[in-house]
This record gives C-alpha cells, sequence and structure tokens, in this order.
RNA sequence: GGAGGGGUUCCCGAGUGGCCAAAGGGAUCAGACUGUAAAUCUGACGGCUCAGCCUUCGAAGGUUCGAAUCCUUCCCCCUCCA
C-alpha cells in the first residue's frame, strides 16, 4: 500500500490552477481518511486529437495519480453513439462502432503520454449503458426532474430563448451521472462546462446509496485567438501530436496576456520561476521561449524542442534560413517563368490568383531577394530559394 | 394540424430587377512596425490562360434584353399556437 502525503500536502498541489471543488470540506475529509482515492474523468471520442487544452485536466489527472490516487480514464463510447447535441454546433453524427474504437486507441496513445498507463484504469461506458434496457433507462430518466436540468446555464439560457432543447440532451447529464455510480467515484474532475453533469453524478450517487463524489472543475483553456476556448473546430489549438516546430511556433504567436494564461494552466515551473514572470521580471520574449520548450519537450523531448528553438532564433530572430528546408525538383524552365502559376503548382499557394496576391503584395523572396513583379527569369541558376510568406520555404532545383 | 419567420460568398450579416463577385464586421493572408508577439496602420480576400472570361446568393424550372432580387415547384431550418 502506497503512503500517501498528508491531506495538506496534497491540498497544495491539488488545488493549483483549478476553479473550484465541491463540497470542499468533504474533499479534504476523503483526502484525510488515508486511502486512495478514485478519480474520474469523462472524454468523450468523438475527437481523436489532443490538444493542449485538454492537458489542463490530464495533468490534473497525473498529479492525483502521482500522490497515489487510483484514476479513472472513462471513455464515454456510448454516448458517442448517441451522437452529441452540443449546442449552436449543429448534430453530429452518431460515429460507428469502428470509428469509436479507432478514436478511443488514438485517444490512449496520446494520453499516456502524461499519464502512467500501469496506473490508470480505462473504462468505456457502454459497458453498463449497453446492457441497459429501455425500462433501465425510464428509471434512470425518472430520478430528475425538468426543472432541476434547467438549472443548467446551457439549458436554462436556450429555453428562455426559445431556442430548442432535444429531449435527449437531457440524457446526457443523466448518463455521466450514471456512470459515476458505475464506478464508484470519489471525485469527478472535468471543465467548467461540465460542472452541471458532474453535479448531477452526486444526486445520482446519493440515490444509489453511495456517498456523493467531490466535484472539481479546472478552467478551460483559451485558443490561440484569446477569446474562444480552445477547440479544434475553431482551429485555435495546439495540437499534442503536431511537430515540436509547429508547437513551438504556436506558442510564440501568443499575446503575452495569453502567454500568461499558458503560464498559469500549462506550465509545470516551480512556483518562483512563475511569479518572477508573472511580475514580469522575466523578459517576455524569454518567458515564451522557456514555455514553448517546455511544451515542445513535454510531448516530444527535450532534444526536438531544443532543436525547435534554435530553429526559431535563427529563421526569425537572425532572419536567416530554415535548417530542413523543404526540396523540389523541377524541369529548367525554357525562358521566364509567370510566378503565380509556378507557386500554384509547386504548393506554395493555393491557386494562381492567391499566387498572384502574394507577388503583388511583396509577400514572395526569391534567393531573399523581393521578387519585382509577375514573372521572373531564373537564367542559368540551378537551384533558387523560394519564401513565400512568412513562413514557407522552398528550395526548387532546376533539372 | 394551424400561423408566421428564414436559407446570401469561410462565419456573422446587408442587399427586393441593371451601377452586384454582392455593403459592413469577423476570420484569414500579405506588407509596415515588432519580440514571427499584441495593438495599430496599409492592402488583398470566388476561380482562371487575369484590363478579359467563367462559376456563386438552399435546389430545379420559368418570366425578362437583364434576376441574389419577380413567379412556380421542391428541399431544409426556426418560432408561436394546438
Amino acid at each position: 500500500m502506497i503512503k500517501l502525503p498528508s491531506a495538506e500536502e496534497q491540498w497544495k498541489i491539488l488545488s493549483r490552477g483549478i476553479v473550484e471543488v465541491l463540497p470542499q470540506e468533504d474533499f479534504l475529509e476523503k483526502l484525510r481518511s488515508g486511502r486512495p482515492l478514485r478519480v474520474k474523468a469523462g472524454f468523450d471520442p468523438t475527437a481523436p486529437d489532443l490538444h493542449v487544452g485538454h492537458t489542463v485536466l490530464i495533468q490534473k489527472l497525473r498529479q492525483f495519480q502521482q500522490l497515489g490516487h487510483q484514476v479513472i480514464f472513462l471513455i464515454g463510447d456510448f454516448t458517442a453513439l448517441i451522437g452529441d447535441p452540443t449546442g449552436k454546433n449543429e448534430t453530429r453524427k452518431p460515429l460507428s462502432e469502428d470509428e469509436i474504437r479507432r478514436n478511443a486507441e488514438t485517444y490512449k496513445s496520446q494520453v499516456f503520454k502524461i499519464l502512467d498507463p500501469e496506473k490508470t484504469e480505462v473504462r468505456f461506458n457502454s459497458e453498463w449503458m449497453g446492457a441497459m434496457k429501455a425500462d433501465d433507462v425510464v428509471r434512470l430518466a425518472a430520478k430528475y426532474t425538468v426543472a432541476r436540468m434547467l438549472e443548467r446555464d446551457d439549458f436554462s439560457k436556450r429555453y428562455a430563448e426559445h431556442r430548442p432543447i432535444a429531449i435527449h440532451e437531457f440524457l446526457y447529464p443523466l448518463v455521466q451521472g450514471y456512470d459515476s455510480v458505475a464506478l464508484k467515484a470519489d471525485v469527478e474532475v472535468g471543465g467548467t462546462d461540465q460542472k452541471f453533469n458532474l453535479i448531477v453524478g452526486r444526486e445520482l450517487q446519493k440515490e444509489a446509496g453511495q456517498a456523493p463524489q467531490c466535484v472539481m472543475t479546472v478552467p478551460l483553456l483559451e485558443g490561440l485567438d484569446g477569446v474562444q476556448k480552445m477547440s479544434k473546430s475553431l482551429g485555435n489549438y495546439i495540437g499534442i501530436t503536431e511537430p515540436a516546430a509547429e508547437i513551438f511556433g504556436k506558442v510564440m504567436s501568443t499575446s503575452d496576456t495569453l502567454m500568461m494564461r499558458y503560464y498559469e494552466l500549462l506550465s509545470d515551473v516551480d512556483p518562483e520561476r512563475y511569479e518572477a514572470v508573472r511580475e514580469g521580471r522575466v523578459h517576455p520574449k524569454e518567458a515564451k521561449e522557456a514555455l514553448a520548450v517546455e511544451l515542445a519537450a513535454r510531448f516530444h523531448g527535450a532534444d526536438a524542442a531544443n532543436a525547435a528553438l534554435e530553429n526559431f532564433r535563427k529563421v526569425f530572430s537572425k532572419g536567416e534560413i530554415p535548417e530542413d528546408v523543404p526540396e523540389r525538383e523541377v524541369p529548367r524552365p525554357a525562358g521566364p517563368v509567370w510566378l503565380p502559376k509556378f507557386l500554384h503548382e509547386l504548393g506554395l499557394v493555393g491557386g494562381s490568383s492567391e499566387g498572384k496576391r502574394l507577388v503583388q503584395q511583396g509577400g514572395l523572396q526569391i534567393d531573399g531577394v523581393k521578387a519585382a513583379g509577375e514573372n521572373h527569369d531564373f537564367g542559368a541558376a540551378d537551384e533558387a530559394l523560394l519564401r513565400a510568406g512568412k513562413r514557407k520555404f522552398l528550395r526548387v532545383r532546376f533539372r
């Protein structure tokens, strides 16, 4: 049996960066009991590509895990089968079982970059939900009232605005809550948007004669635009499977304000350093680079992260050419080429109109010189280095 | 079942017969400025063999010299009443 640190020590670690724990006293009591807690977090297998926004929660789970608690990684395959009706988005197509299984696998491989697979209990809620008969579902539905459902912010808002709420949307919180019953969860962690669903779990556990779980919420991470929450569909995310250089570049492109937020929610730096950054005692550029290295290293290792840093400095700080410029061989043109088309053929732009625009606006450099016109004669040169916009490089070799 | 509102270019959203590839905003891209920051400014922003041509305004037909705008049918979304 692992000896757990004192409740107070644990609290110090676990309370960092969270929004709230309900009820707090109860949570401390559970920590004091000294037994490993069953800590549940649910994931929807619809989006197999994790981004760093998801990792806020996963990092929290890791803390629990490192303290000796039992983390339960719940994959909501049953819920995914029904299809997710989240608010404004149009109803998603239900996934096939095969897709779900594949997604779940991808999920696991990504999550286990952070969590210890040996110590994580992976479960699927189809295990118990799939076995339910219609009458079981009715019984489950009977445990909650419409009025209480409408307490959910999202529902009440839509109800007030006369926007539709489909009946099955009511089932989501219920199913999620029932998962806690099935798993006998002591704690459930989720994003703030999950608060209502997490609380439903408490109610259902009480009904089932269990001690209700504590509910811990973590903030939703803002995406790269700094306003909306990070999500794949908004394209404002940093994916954890992205190449180190991409992760690095994306972190560097954040505003200073957003960087602070990322420090708060994603970084593992020690408290002194964190304070120094927060108080502006570290130059923002330097702080940002450090964060970019930290995140790139988390998913790709220190070597890749340092390489990304060096390459970044080289290209953007010193204006040099990156290490790994992709190359293409093309037949030597007979005379001057029309650049818009040429760029399109090389895949540097989406179409010749776009290429034309790029050239006109001075966004194209050939061997470090801004292209003067739409036609260019490469003459007898054996190769040329093209730079389209800020980040796209290509070396063409003529043969 | 009844009544009403609506589907416009990536998104929001103007546009009710020609001056409409379609206002405005957002997003995006490029340039300037920088710390590849943010903010700001400038420009671009359907496609193409690019002073021209082709394809767009839910779909298909029709009226007209001419339609996103008018008519017909159809599809889809939403609200209210029951």
